[in-house]
RNA sequence: GGCGGGUUGCCCGAGCGGCCAAUGGGAGGGGACUGUAAAUCCCCCGGCUCUGCCUUCGAAGGUUCAAAUCCUUCACCCGCCA
């Protein structure tokens, strides 16, 4: 089965230029690339989609390249906005390419023989252009009327109007595709299905100003069987950095995902081949409370983005700290270790403890002290796994377990560890 | 430029002088049922030093014992006409 085939399979074809030429330019290794706009610290999991698309290719020997948007990222994306974007800091978007760079080098392989990865940034093209340059030389090769006729800046037009700087941004798409055919033959530019028209802008820069040829290729944008937003939680967007999501709610998102989700997930986020994949997708039908897909895409995930190690901790922690086991149970390294994904909040003393309520609020998985009783009244506030009563409740010494930590529990599954630190 | 309509809690959207922290829906939270799933059902849903107090209805002033509701100015949005 060949790549695209195996693309389709997995439900990651949206629209591409003419198939028959595709198919047959990637017959041989080619060069390829996708763009992240710095638009937060970190990347998410929607991300990953395209992200690892891109590991897909370079494990079929084509050559990848990752752009990171230093100059697209200091002007703003119009495409699926119905706003215009705040602008951030010259500072403050360097600060977030330097951060994504590392993050999506990490997979792919630079070290290959034949097709390593390249990471560039298109600011060290665009930033020696001066504005007369850059409005002669490329600017000469748009047309308006094509770029009113973009879906991102028409139906920005229609919602209220677009400025000349978010405007611009296909043309700065299409000098980055532009760019990469002169520096690398990079023919082949893959993106999320709002990216087309910016991708196609570029093919035709290319034609105009090389004379060459190149491909597109989009990706349909992941939806959610009950018509959510894939990737999001109730306290946002599910990060690949640890230190924004932790690798225990990484790992906890993905086993809590919908049935009718979690097979397409396997095909579109694991690498795991279509007999694994199919093979998987028979014993979840068969025993769909076994939970064996959502296990084995939660581990795929986290070991992908974490690391194995870091998997077998936060799984070890999961199965250590859900449900109605007896924490006592556990062993002080384990119990430590589980404790360690956790949020926590620390005491300094056993004189006066604060309240479970005071001591769930401090932690953050509340919003406030009044949503943290409501908790309480609601009946879903424990200790130790043990369900707890009263606003006042307080923890007790005897309650540390090895004299060090109380576990505290709101609802069903968001845990807060609470450390005696003397 | 002229005339008219609008701006309400996370989102949509009622309210049009006191009974309004403000109807309803969605999102969100807790519980039940389950499988850390979905669907369904019940409850909650501004904050706090919580039988009360404080801050919210675009912004700032004003009228009134009392305003989200009336008046003035400002800002932004949306129609129709030019």
């Amino acid at each position: 089965m060949n790549l695209l085939e195996d693309l389709r399979w997995r439900g990651l074809l949206a629209q591409s230029t003419d198939e028959k030429a595709l198919k047959e330019a990637l017959s041989k290794p080619i060069t390829l690339y996708i763009g992240f706009d710095p638009t937060a610290p970190s990347l998410h999991v929607g991300n990953l989609v395209v992200l690892l698309i891109l590991r897909r290719f370079q494990l079929q020997g084509h050559h990848p390249i990752a752009l990171v948007g230093g100059a697209t990222g200091l002007v703003g994306d119009p495409s699926g906005k119905n706003e215009e974007r705040v602008l951030n800091t010259e500072e403050v978007v360097e600060e977030w390419v330097s951060r994504i760079r590392l993050q999506v080098s990490k997979y792919l392989d630079f070290d290959a023989k034949d097709n390593p990865a390249r990471v560039v940034n298109n600011l060290d093209w665009t930033s020696p252009l001066s504005a007369i340059e850059f409005l002669r030389d490329i600017g000469k090769h748009f047309s308006v009327n094509q770029m009113l006729a973009k879906d991102s800046v028409s139906s920005r037009l229609e919602a209220g109007g677009i400025s000349y700087t978010e405007f611009s941004y296909q043309v700065l798409q299409s000098l980055d595709f532009l760019e990469l055919f002169r520096r690398f033959g990079c023919t082949l530019q893959l993106g999320g299905s709002d990216q087309w028209g910016n991708i196609v802008a570029g093919l035709d820069l290319i034609r105009r100003v090389e004379g060459g040829s190149g491909h597109a290729l989009t990706v349909p944008l992941l939806a959610k069987a009950d018509g959510t937003k894939f990737g999001k939680t109730a306290g946002g967007s599910v990060w690949l950095d640890a230190t924004m999501t932790s690798p225990y709610a990484f790992f906890q998102y993905w086993l809590a995902t919908e049935d009718r989700d979690v097979i397409n997930f396997l095909k579109v986020f694991s690498f795991l081949s279509h007999d694994e994949i199919n093979a998987l997708e028979v014993s979840h039908n068969e025993n769909p409370g076994a939970r064996t897909a959502h296990r084995a895409l939660a581990r795929e995930l986290t070991s992908l983005v974490h690391s194995a190690q870091i998997c077998e901790r936060v799984e070890a922690a999961s199965r250590a700290l859900f449900g109605q086991g007896e924490l006592s149970e556990l062993d002080e390294v384990t119990l430590e270790s589980a404790l360690a994904e956790l949020p926590r909040t620390t005491i300094t003393s056993f004189d006066e403890i604060p309240t479970w309520v005071d001591l769930v609020a401090a932690s953050g998985v509340v919003d406030s002290k009044s949503a943290a009783r409501r908790v309480v009244k609601e009946g879903g506030a424990y200790l130790n796994n043990a369900k707890i009563e009263g606003e006042e409740f307080a923890p007790a010494q005897k309650d540390f377990l090895f004299g060090r930590f109380a576990v505290l529990r709101k609802g069903k599954r968001d845990l807060v560890a609470v450390e005696y630190l003397k």
